[in-house]
DNA sequence: GTGCGCATGTAACTCGTTACATGATTAG
DNA sequence: CTAATCATGTAACGAGTTACATGCGCAC
């Protein structure tokens, strides 16, 4: 059984075949914003998935030393990809760091922490942006609306969607923050 | 410099004094929803703190064949804290598992995949009340409001306020991802 | 008398990151 | 001539989990 990075491999490459590079773009923008790994973890992991008979490739002339490798799913593959996909998620570990030094916040300058939640805000509202611009994107390849969900591009929408409502509670709860740091400074002053 | 878990160990010890034990019952509710760890990570992690003179312990009789060790911060630990609770948090990588099925659900069953994004709606709307009750808890111990935010219980209701946020978007979006699907359902049939 | 809560620790393993290693082509 | 993009891999390390190991006191 792979692991859950076998399963995004699987998942990418039940789209249309690709390198291992390829992957590795891949889980960057947009999918980085739900799962991601570095190019040193995605070939042993293909290695793995190949020796398993979940995936086989077509060598083809690269451009360093060694041939590229577009991998593609088996049957056996999109069998394994099918049955996992609508499984319940393993349970995972919820670490947040921002929200830990809220915990411990009381304790400390609240000037200090005034700028953290601003400047977090700020980051947050910046990546707000560019999903909104990605799901324009998608919904102008879709008679401006969600594609059908038996369309990859349903996959992306989905994904979008969920770091939109994402963003949108995180720089809330940001500035909300600092509305409560604020209210100190007022008590102390009036 | 201490590790992330070793920050979040400070931050507890911040508040009282406590053993590794208390410490890691400590890192599961309410801390849990934002950081966690099993007290086999924490015993070595405290070890590395004792040998930095960022806490130090007093040894009291334990019902086991050893002592326990009740922990608290030393001068430098509370500075050491102090300067790191304002720093921008590191990044994470950003994993969901179930948004990454979310991306690939496209190519899935229709029934499979409503019953589990039905099943998450439901385990979320379980844990939103779960924080709505330990809010309850926290705000009836402070005039029904939020706590002044120099008091320890708004690190608690600045973390919950967090987690509801999160819940609640959460549960819309998987109530949203529900609708999808059934969309594609009276498409089929009309 | 069995299991749970308290309490500490170690060992083996998996997962993930950073850095090392190679090398062609193309754009500035 | 320098850097980026394409393309594959390995090695060393750090972070985190599961399982092993011990043992008292208490409730059922």
């Amino acid at each position: 059984m792979p692991s859950t990075l076998g399963y995004a491999l699987l998942t990418l490459l039940g789209r249309h075949p690709q390198t291992g590079y390829e992957l590795a773009a891949s889980l960057r923008r947009p999918v980085a914003y739900f799962w991601e790994a570095r190019h040193s973890q995605i070939h042993p992991e293909l290695q793995r998935l190949l020796a398993d008979g979940l995936v086989d490739f077509e060598a083809a002339a690269g451009p360093g030393p060694k041939d590229k490798k577009i991998y593609s799913l088996t049957e056996a593959g999109r069998r394994v990809l099918g049955e996992w996909l609508p499984e319940p998620p393993r349970p995972q570990p919820a670490r947040n760091e921002l929200v830990l030094k809220a915990y411990g916040m009381w304790a400390a300058d609240r000037t200090a922490a005034r700028q953290l939640f601003e400047h977090q805000a700020a980051a947050h509202e910046a990546r707000l942006a560019d999903y909104e611009i990605q799901r324009a994107a998608v919904e102008s390849r879709h008679h401006q609306g969600a594609p059908p969900n038996d369309h990859p591009d349903f996959g992306n929408y989905a994904a979008l969607s969920f770091g939109l409502g994402y963003e949108r509670h995180y720089i809330a709860w940001c500035h909300w923050m600092v509305a409560q740091l604020d209210n100190d400074h007022l008590h102390a002053e009036g």
